[in-house]
DNA sequence: ACTAAATTGGTACTAAAGTATGACCTGATT
DNA sequence: AATCAGGTCATACTTTAGTACCAATTTAGT
């Protein structure tokens, strides 16, 4: 509010200025009348800016949340690159014998992957994997 | 675009106006230098709002994406109370045994409802049973 | 080059999940 | 009274999932 209060003082010390010189040019030559026209110009465009931009309505554009995917706490639970392509599969409610399938690897591979996903979440079953991994974001 | 080319030029017509006029005024008192300087404060706050307006941020909101239950599909697919309250607890990666204790049922009863799910949510797997679950909304 | 971590795979076992079927009970509907 | 849907439970069985080891490669960082 004190912003603004000042800022219209600005404006109104600059259009009693004007005036004054436009009062004072027609006997004093030396002062272009063309100057005082540039001055009034920068002047009014600066009001008509700050007036746009005062009474502005912003745009608001809804985004849909981005579920921004936590990988600095990836890291810190120390999931592997592979154990996350696992944990995606897992995700999509894929059996082991599915997965590894998918990722071209036994189903023993899949099996150590899994158990290994569940020491680092600290869960007993897929399905809560799935859900923790939801939660704290690593997965979508 | 062709719309802020027209608007350029008017702009640019209104300030060739004005230079000339300023001109003139010189020798034809008859057009007081206040009008004129009147005309340049108008041309240019109008400049100015333009500008204004036209630079405006866009506010970009994020919207939490409200998960809206979707109970007429529940209905849809026939899936009873007590199958719903199973699959809750099924997202929340409870076991068989967990979900009969919470919900003071047998197993048995558990694996019933759990595979009667399966069928109506056409599904193989209690990890595709959620996935699928969360996907069209029936649960959170 | 060396090391640590990651990836892969196996065996053997237990636990849990899932299927199929039949049965009993209850409350609401016809 | 008879029917039906929802819920309950059991048995018997098959399939997956999960655990516990161990071990061979591969890869990436120092």
């Amino acid at each position: 509010m004190r912003n603004t209060i000042f800022r219209f003082g600005l404006i109104i010390a600059a259009l009693l200025i004007l005036f004054e010189l436009s009062k004072v040019s027609a006997f004093v030559p030396e002062i272009s009348s063309d100057i005082i026209l540039a001055l009034t110009g920068a002047t009014f465009i600066g009001l008509g800016i700050y007036v746009g931009l005062k009474f502005r309505k912003e745009k608001v554009v809804e985004v849909p949340a981005p579920i921004e995917i936590n990988s600095a706490r990836i890291k810190e639970l120390g999931l592997s690159e592979r154990e996350m392509e696992v944990l995606h599969a897992m995700a999509e409610g894929e059996s082991n014998s599915g997965i590894a399938e998918k990722l071209f690897v036994s189903e023993s591979t899949i099996k150590t992957h899994v158990s290994n996903i569940f020491v680092k979440l600290d869960v007993k079953r897929r399905t809560q994997a799935v859900t923790k991994a939801k939660e704290i974001r690593i997965i979508q």
